[in-house]
DNA sequence: CTGTTAGCGCTTTCAC
DNA sequence: GTGAAAGCGCTAACAG
């Protein structure tokens, strides 16, 4: 009954709704409701009362439109959603930007590069505020295009390549090298490496991180007994399954990632000494000894929000410039 | 020194700056973008070639207020994207949306009831295409409002309530009673409830197939053996502690979904009998027998994004009978 | 095959 | 204190 358009649209009622219900003209009905000092008491009163009569909701689209930028929407690019790792990324994230009415749009790519391209591409055309991007591979001409469009960017867990952006990264060489020693320290002199694939920033990075461990030990550098290519656990269980299966297996295993240490944790005995990058739920439950290397992933998040929303309050052209935050690593022992 | 608008602003070349470019008209520049069949293969060529010279990006924002309705956004309103359960279910939703050109607008409540207020009159205010929300609890006036405004709006794991929509359950009391069933079977008398708030259309749900267990075998219901409110798994632990501590305590207990069953894990030693709700990683290398009841959360979240598409791509005033899915359960035994 | 006109809903600018 | 006009970038609806 309430539902009383000239134009018989299904659209709703419009600033214009609102003032012809109130007597006045459209520009008030804007101004009463940004509270603008200069509407009297009792115009805001009549405003107010044909917006509630009317069910008026501002359109947003129109106001973005009007303003120039600001969609009030930042595009969050990762591979993979499922990966607790990424959904607390995005949490962390969404609460930050949220704080400044700025909402967060999904895009999961599946690892797949023409997926990250066409999404960022999609991004760019909605005109978002700003995107946080985990690219999949050092191949980020996308993101560069992207950012000398003038939407802020900003890199979470790998850094730009081949161009500058903000980024957020995990001390990778650090935890990992962390990591690498304890198992020395345990007295382990054959020690497997298990990783995603090498284009993976991160996994390369731990590799360092492992080999520089390993030469500061004196211990000599087996190509046999990294295996990099897993993405997931059946396939990280598989690797280490291989490795175990050598005439000289490891006797320990360092895995770089929680996809990669699941796995391992299927495949081999408690004889083997495992240890891993990234926390993992009921770690502490699997009845064996696990060293892990943690870090803050919601925090990760919220400082590439941080960034974003320091860079998107920025003047336009007044280019900063680009801020790098690293995020330490802290090692943790899940007792057998 | 490709960056001449005429104006000075930020903003990037636009449809009639390419037009200029082109020698043609802002019409035909859009035609030639939307493949019309009707531009000659001379004038797309020329246009094309302008569009990628000026760099140029279909504004979004502007396309979407010309067409009335129809942002390109459905919005998704859950209370936890930690919890992979929910996470999953956003990945199903946006893999399904995708397919039709929409993004996914994440919102993430925590529980809160005002945000989850909040959120939805935003989302409405961005004229998102349409809403999936997982209501945190039985008042679900905003998105009634929502619905009534005209935005398409389905309920995912929870009913609507108060009005009427589209929704996708989960077969919460059969999977409840048939876990409960199987504790019986295994001899079990006394058997334990732990669930979140029972404010939580689910939690009641499961509930109540427990309880249809017990007194389909003519158990007595224990009121002092159920214990609803444990949202995390630490409230879960304490919880299930406070229940083993009983001097007749359970010999089992049904968790009725995935927070509380972990909980339970860490408080309830192997003499203590376990079935829960909601599958999770790593329940089979727990070192002990649990039994699960499991569905497809990706699936939940896919049957909804299907739900929605259908509903977005109706006609605005055909107003269809709202549409039920229920996904089934399976049970899965993990050995001890 | 291509161009002109008009307007989506809002807000900035300038009058009154 | 309030209003009228103009236009953000795009695209239906009509010309030609």
């Amino acid at each position: 009954m309430a539902r009383s358009a000239k134009t018989g649209r299904s659209n709703g009622p419009t600033l214009r709704d609102v003032a012809g219900r109130a007597g006045v003209s459209a520009m008030t009905v804007t101004r009463a409701l940004r509270d603008d000092p200069r509407v009297s008491p009792e115009t805001r009163e009549r405003v107010l009362a044909a917006v509630a009569e009317l069910g008026y909701r501002p359109n947003a689209v129109a106001r973005s439109l009007r303003l120039g930028r600001a969609s009030g929407l930042v595009g969050l690019v990762v591979t993979n959603l499922a990966n607790p790792f990424y959904s607390r990324l995005a949490l962390g994230l969404d609460s930050v930007v949220g704080e400044h009415g700025l909402k967060t749009v999904i895009g999961n790519t599946g690892q797949d590069l023409d997926a990250e391209r066409d999404l960022v591409a999609d991004l760019v055309t909605r005109r978002v505020d700003g995107i946080i991007a985990v690219p999949a591979e050092a191949d980020q001409r996308h993101l560069a295009a992207a950012a000398a469009q003038g939407v802020p960017v900003v890199c979470a867990s790998r850094p730009p390549s081949g161009f500058e952006a903000d980024h957020v990264l995990v001390d990778d060489f650090g935890g990992a090298k962390d990591a690498t020693e304890r198992l020395i320290a345990q007295g382990h002199r054959r020690i497997g490496f298990l990783g995603p694939p090498a284009a993976v920033y991160t996994s390369t990075e731990r590799l360092r991180g492992y080999h520089a461990a390993l030469a500061d030990a004196g211990l000599p550098a087996d190509d046999r007994h990294v295996r990099q290519g897993a993405q997931d656990t059946a396939d990280a269980a598989h690797a280490a399954a291989e490795l175990l299966a050598l005439h000289d297996p490891p006797t320990a295993l360092f895995c770089s990632n929680n996809r990669n240490t699941i796995g391992a944790v299927r495949a081999a005995g408690p004889d083997v000494a495992l240890a891993g990058f990234d926390d993992f739920e009921l770690a502490d439950m699997l009845g064996r000894a696990l060293t892990i290397v943690a870090y803050d992933s919601d925090e990760l998040g919220r400082a590439a929000g941080r960034l974003l929303v320091d860079r998107i309050h920025q003047t336009p052209e007044s280019t900063a410039a680009p801020r790098r935050t690293v995020l330490p690593t802290r090692p943790l022992h899940y007792g057998g």
